[in-house]
DNA sequence: TTTGTTTAGTTGCATAGACAACTATATACT
DNA sequence: AGTATATAGTTGTCTATGCAACTAAACAAA
């Protein structure tokens, strides 16, 4: 019966940071499960609440790494469940432009607050100086891997 | 227009580690696109390769940090492409015991070539000292988050 | 103005993930 | 043995993701 991580698997790179990707979104979602709102969905609210941009599907589409495809479904259901409203870009009759509903606002800093208690605990395992070192190493990968043209393999 | 990641995002470590877990997962798509395998199926196979042990389809959903549920139907899709085959468990008729089949593993080294190869110039951008850190750090966070008791929170 | 191309968004289909309800076998208790 | 409980796996529903085909508006070229 296998329930230990093989060494090689436990040791390798890539799969420690996909399963912690994995278990920090499993916190995300047990820390915003009172609020009818996925971590996918969070993120996008997230995205909202932190520009002052005028902000169209695409642009969140280009903000997530999502799919416009995927974006325009989300956008859907939680428009749906009023945390987002759309109008009509006035200068573009092809897009919407996404906003916060005012409930939403309402919400933002009660949801905040959870979920800097739930994730502090949880960073308590790491010093600052870790911390830092491994915010400078992920921006590393993301310089090297974001936006780069498609080229062949 | 919203193109530039906002910077209180840009800076938190929970965005950044999800995001470069995005990205990873990303290469890892199109580097596996060639054999007809997604990134978690190749996860399942990873686990498989990596472990003499008997395995089930509990101890791949506990190994993977995935539901039973969704390891049924994955199994079920990877059977039929012929990456795994099912035996029924002499010592448990509940349970199935899951293989690679031979097919898969005479695919097994080409596999890890392709991606040692996709991804060895990713990693290239940090240095050895650097991927160590993050390991440590990674594996902190780990045996903070996996298998905790569930607690009210 | 007409024609062709790009862009914003939607829809369909397949895979994956979370949660609940279910079947069937195994195990523990008496 | 008989009953209760735990375990392995399946199925259904909803959400998220990847890819392709599509609509409609915007833009660029002639």
């Amino acid at each position: 019966m296998a329930n230990q991580i093989p060494k090689i698997l436990d040791d390798a790179v890539g799969f420690n940071v996909y399963r912690v990707a994995l278990l920090f979104r499993k916190e995300l979602q047990t820390a915003l499960s009172e609020y009818n709102l996925t971590p996918e969905q969070w993120q996008v609210m997230q995205t909202l609440w932190s520009t002052d941009d005028m902000v169209n599907q695409n642009d969140i589409a280009y903000l997530t790494l999502k799919d416009k495809h995927n974006i325009s479904r989300m956008i859907a259901r939680m428009e749906k469940n009023n945390w987002i409203k759309r109008r009509q870009d006035p200068t573009d009759g092809r897009a919407y432009i996404i906003e916060s509903t005012q409930w939403a606002k309402n919400r933002r800093e009660e949801v905040r607050t959870k979920l800097l208690d739930h994730f502090s605990e949880i960073f308590d395992v790491v010093s600052q100086e870790e911390l830092d070192q491994l915010l400078e190493t992920m921006k590393k990968f993301r310089r090297r891997l974001e936006d780069q043209p498609k080229q062949d393999d």
